[in-house]
DNA sequence: GTCTATAGTGGGATAGAC
DNA sequence: GTCTATCCCACTATAGAC
């Protein structure tokens, strides 16, 4: 089962995907050339083609597989969970996710506009669905006490994600703060705030 | 003084710069083209380049002049303020400016990759200046005893920038909540937290 | 100062050999 | 399944008339 053509092929799509994040992570999809997407595969243009059959299906393939990955990875994390737990649970994941695969979550969440149609729909609708579920958990933990009902939910919920995406843009693994350790920033800072009681 | 030709030509940058940071915000810059750009100013291609030596000038453009307007914004707003209340002040002044000229920050926050050679270090260094103010207001903030200690000033700036700029993606004027009621959420948020005290 | 026309180039996608 | 070669279009930028 490990050699044959199907799980090779599988295999090099894969690659194929994190190389592209990784190019459309930097230079943006529509500066990405079809032929410095192969280079990366150590293929020439037209054996991309064999492959995917645009440079948009990749696009797509990628943005789907990185909020399938977040989907699985919080739902998994608030399983059980429930007031300022699942919250912080929550975040935890979420940036051990998009950190963990940076290259294909800051493609998801800033090259999407660049795709079309049908492609483009399928793709937002899955975001609105994760979006729904971090709401979901927002929402628990105001049912029961655990958050205060001054912040509104729909904002709350927004602010969080604020808080969680624009890291993509900054964060880099070898700035000597771990995921986890940024995490619990974001928990302090989410949950108590950052002014001293006085 | 009113109708000489440079204040003309100059209002004539200034609604290219407009009309081309609302294109490329939508669409992005390298979607954007130097007909669409000339048929937003009424004119056709050919006449963009009268005003203008070339599409990257006019990114630079709009990028230097959303950097300009939320620096002089956020210094007068902090001046003479200082703890608390200038962190308050600095939050409120940097969302007015980021949703009142929306277009513009979504281009300078979001494709400024699109920048090459000494036209990216020129913005990147303006942008550099801009998030050491904000440090500073915390440093300050911190150094009073008005913020906690427990979250190093390094990634309480970066966590606060955070909360502030991904708002560009999703922020529109009929949400029925003014960019100052939104801050006011983010103050909230930012210094006390969303749990409740318990 | 604005136009039309076009030069020049880069890049997505395909054809067909091997 | 990978290659080379190339088609073809879109787009930046320029030339030159008015």
């Amino acid at each position: 089962m490990t050699n044959d053509k199907s799980v090779r092929t599988s295999r090099g799509i894969e690659r194929a995907c994190w190389e592209g994040a990784k190019l459309f992570a930097k230079k943006g999809y529509r500066e990405t050339t079809t032929r410095e997407l192969a280079a990366a595969m150590d293929v020439t243009n037209g054996t991309f083609y064999y492959y995917f059959p645009s440079k948009e299906d990749l696009l797509r393939q990628i943005c789907q597989d990185a909020l399938d990955e977040i989907t699985v990875a919080v739902t998994k994390a608030v399983d059980g969970a429930s007031g300022t737990d699942a919250v912080t649970r929550m975040i935890h994941a979420h940036v051990a996710t998009i950190v963990g695969s940076q290259h294909a979550h800051t493609t998801m969440l800033s090259e999407l506009r660049s795709l079309n149609g049908q492609h483009r729909e399928a793709i937002v609708a899955a975001r609105d669905r994760y979006e729904a579920l971090v709401r979901r958990v927002l929402a628990s933990a105001k049912d029961d006490g655990s958050l205060k009902t001054s912040i509104e939910l729909e904002p709350l919920t927004l602010l969080l994600l604020n808080l969680l995406n624009w890291t993509i843009f900054w964060y880099r693994p070898h700035l000597a703060m771990t995921g986890d350790e940024l995490a619990d920033r974001m928990v302090t800072l989410f949950l108590h705030g950052a002014a001293n009681a006085a």
